[in-house]
DNA sequence: TGACACGTTCGAAACGTTTAGATTAGCGTT
DNA sequence: AACGCTAATCTAAACGTTTCGAACGTGTCA
């Protein structure tokens, strides 16, 4: 800017005036001005205004993991937001782990983002001090935190779930499998109380061994599978959590000789773009992405600009049974499901 | 810094210096200074620092489209590296459009990122002038850019293409529908190349109404299919040069009435996690995803250690044709295949 | 005892902006 | 001719670091 305003003959307090309109320049000096940027190929430096201003116009996200089909487009949804809005997104994967989580964010806070987009891992860890301090607005995404009060975005997971295994029930099952992620993440909590309260409101019994958890990858939803149908008295459906590990599921079924819908029934969380083309076609619970990430860009961006202390907002958002020809009706209460 | 100086009774540059390490400072003071520190709880401001050090510690990256599963599986290989390297990473999606992406690198520089991983979109462009200018190295990805000579990892999609389609051939098919992205991008060009040769490999003529291009998503891989599949001679297979577009092709073959592998087979480019599980298992072309992440990220890690001036080198990966059981043998030839 | 080296610490300039307040010029009033 | 008003421009002080070179105290050697 020093040497644009040399070569225009002014000085920078007026180069600055013109680039940020805060004040007006004669026509002459602006197009001396204008002039010199373009001769010189000036670009300002974002870096110094930022720390002269106090504001980067950068926000960061977290998900856990980006390979995740759910978090992948709720993260482009949010990118495509904030870059209307003139924002870059840094964007951090903390691989579903507490210690690179906090990390992550201090990376993201030493960069003075303007804003945080968390769709949290674990417990604890910063996050709390963090939104106690108040210096930047936290938005949570997907998962609510104990003890941290701040605006979130979230699926009515147990509703959901209730829906879903609802759903199973009519059609004949009367033991389904469940599958969950480590229950320490309010969604795969909520998840599980919508399973129980299901199969209670149907008068059936929750059989403690038809429940299993893992670390939300294929490979543990495989392990969970293989453990449910080694049971002696097998499920007849399974309802897997979480999206990856349901890909394990299936592989699983695959592998012991069984085949799904014939011999058993599966649904799970989370739809994707292949559901409905390979077979079986997969009944899922497709949450509102497009929304999802909107709503938590839209919360964030309100306290950007300037509307900090407004209580914190809940935002609980209703997720869908696509319902395909995963699962089957079971033998003579076939019946019930149209009813 | 100030602040913690003036607690601890000594001068600002002691507190740099110790931070840095770059002088040694009595144990004494030292004591006093993280005291400091932690009273306060002092963070070190590095917009302040990348200010005057002339460096961010970030680096940009941008993809055209984050929800297709090779660009996230990339993203995610090189999130890691630049994390354990220290670096942040600012993503952006240029959403398959050449202003965007001129718009989104402008971004990432006024924001003084260290280096760029560009998947480029479309020819032309600020990219040429930024990679001449020489301020920051760029790296690309998956994609080479005419007329800009710089680092690049790309796979020998011509070399893949060929294999499949001499697969295929293999199988006794005859006639091949070729679905293409926007022939504009080098991987689309090597690989309509490397079907063509495919067919001239054996002899067989490369007939245009069987070649179709589309805009890279769901939706063009449907209407081209349901294109090919109108024809009065239909193919027997179809190769899709790309994820998203198979989708649309399956969804095509479904919705016609057809079925895969029976009445067609298909193969496609890009691997996904869900190839193996459901039914038709897909036959695609793998590509290493890990490695072309790993060594993008090398590779720009190398400039921003100071080698800068280093002639371009330019990476390419092989793919792998993963056989799975979406493509049969036709007829009488199937004798052939086991030869 | 004075000169010198060495290890520690500090003062102050610089990085490239923004912005409050000072200055200047032009112009109409009285 | 002196005055005040407005509009345009400038000067200089921040923002929070890093870093160069100076300063200081202490011990060693001639």
């Amino acid at each position: 800017m020093l040497h644009v305003a040399e070569a225009a003959r002014v000085s920078v307090a007026t180069v600055s005036a013109l680039l940020n309109g805060t004040a007006t320049v004669s026509p002459e000096l602006t197009q001396r001005i204008e002039q010199a940027i373009r001769d010189i190929g000036y670009k300002r430096n974002a870096i110094a205004r930022s720390l002269k201003m106090g504001t980067t116009r950068t926000i960061g996200l977290t998900v856990p993991h980006i390979t995740n089909p759910f978090f992948t487009d709720v993260v482009s949804v949010i990118q495509q937001a904030f870059d209307r809005a003139g924002y870059a997104v840094m964007l951090c994967c903390t691989d579903e782990d507490l210690n690179t989580q906090d990390e992550q964010i201090r990376l993201l806070l030493d960069r003075m983002v303007d804003g945080l987009i968390v769709a949290r891992v674990g417990d604890g860890g910063i996050l709390k001090g963090i939104v106690e301090d108040a210096n930047v607005p936290v938005v949570l995404l997907d998962r609510l935190c104990e003890g941290v009060d701040t605006d979130a975005v979230v699926l009515d997971n147990q509703r959901a779930v209730f829906d879903a295994v609802t759903y199973l029930i009519h059609l004949g099952h009367r033991r389904i499998g469940y599958i969950t992620g480590t229950s320490d993440i309010s969604p795969m909590h909520d998840r599980m109380i919508g399973y129980r309260e299901a199969l209670q409101a149907a008068g059936l019994p929750v059989a403690e061994e038809l429940i299993r958890s893992g670390n939300f990858h294929e490979i543990d939803g495989y392990n969970a599978t293989m453990q449910l149908l080694s049971l002696h008295d097998r499920p007849s459906a399974i309802f897997s959590a979480n999206n990856p590990m349901v890909i394990g599921t299936m592989k699983a079924i695959r592998d012991i000789g069984l085949s799904c819908p014939e011999d058993i029934s599966v649904a799970c969380f989370d739809d994707f773009p292949w559901s409905d083309v390979f077979v079986p076609q997969l009944t899922t619970v497709a949450q509102p992405v497009q929304a999802i990430g909107e709503q938590a860009a839209n919360l964030l961006l309100d306290r950007l600009v300037g509307n900090r202390d407004a209580p914190p907002r809940k935002l609980v958002l209703k997720g869908r049974l696509m319902i395909r020809n995963s699962c089957r009706p079971l033998g003579a209460v076939a019946q019930s499901v149209s009813a």
